[in-house]
DNA sequence: ATCCAGGCTGAGG
DNA sequence: CCTCAGCATGGA
């Protein structure tokens, strides 16, 4: 992780939105599947989609489904497969590639576990059809490491409540993980805090009418 | 009918 | 470095 100095201002910015965001949620376990491959493969699959059609797309696979038969499945029986998903074609590739990188490890997720968090973070950047935030959610809530996932809600949450967010990724992540102190429960909570506070308020138009955050929420009526 | 949802890649400026 | 078309289904 890059250290780019962070102003003060935007610190307090930061931790003041996730702490608004935690008194008014409270706590809740996030992620929707506990087994590490459910995990790796929902992740992919919810990539600019709505977590029910990449459900479906899941349960059509079977909940019990090992890796190895993923990567014995036809190509186009696994795209089939997941076509509530949207974008199948691509999303079984990617399935496919990440597929790939498990059995690198024999499919053993403690094998994984043992390695360090940025060179598995580099090791998943690289499998075709895995970018940032699809690498830091597969951390997080698979692997188990602490990785800042970033999305489309924490964007437009940080920018509504004033923040110049950075533009990439990278940037964005950095700044996070500068703020708030590497903790797998802490990072997972907060980008579950962001995407269910995301999903009821800050659509590209959002609802800030009934937000518990309009207060602070200096861009109100920003519409990205 | 149109718009959007828990993105990523590759080509081109 | 940055922008953007293309990928595709299902629900509102």
């Amino acid at each position: 992780m890059n250290t780019e100095p962070v102003t003060e201002h935007d610190a307090r910015l930061i931790r003041g939105v996730f702490h608004s965001l935690e008194e008014h949620y409270g706590w809740f376990d996030w992620w929707p599947t506990s087994d590490p491959y459910q995990i790796m493969m929902g992740a992919i699959l919810v990539q600019n989609t709505n977590w029910k059609n990449a459900e479906k797309a899941l349960d059509n696979l079977g909940k019990t489904i090992a890796p190895q038969q993923v990567a014995d499945m036809e190509l186009a029986t696994l795209a089939q497969a997941i076509r509530s998903s949207g974008y199948y074609n691509q999303k079984a590739l990617k399935l496919k590639a990440m597929t790939q990188w498990f059995a690198d490890y024999n499919y053993d997720i403690q094998a994984v576990r043992a390695k360090d968090t940025e060179v598995l973070r580099k090791q998943l950047l690289a499998v075709k059809g895995i970018g940032g935030e699809t690498a830091d959610a597969i951390l997080v809530y698979a692997i188990g490491k602490a990785s800042f996932v970033i999305d489309a809600y924490a964007r437009r949450i940080f920018e509504r409540n004033g923040l110049v967010v950075p533009k990439s990724y990278e940037k964005f992540h950095d700044l996070m993980e500068a703020v708030i102190p590497p903790n797998t429960k802490t990072y997972g909570y907060y980008h579950g805090l962001l995407v269910e506070h995301g999903q009821q308020f800050c659509h590209l138009k959002p609802k800030c009418e009934q937000c518990p955050l309009v207060a602070q929420c200096k861009g109100a009526f920003i519409t990205y």
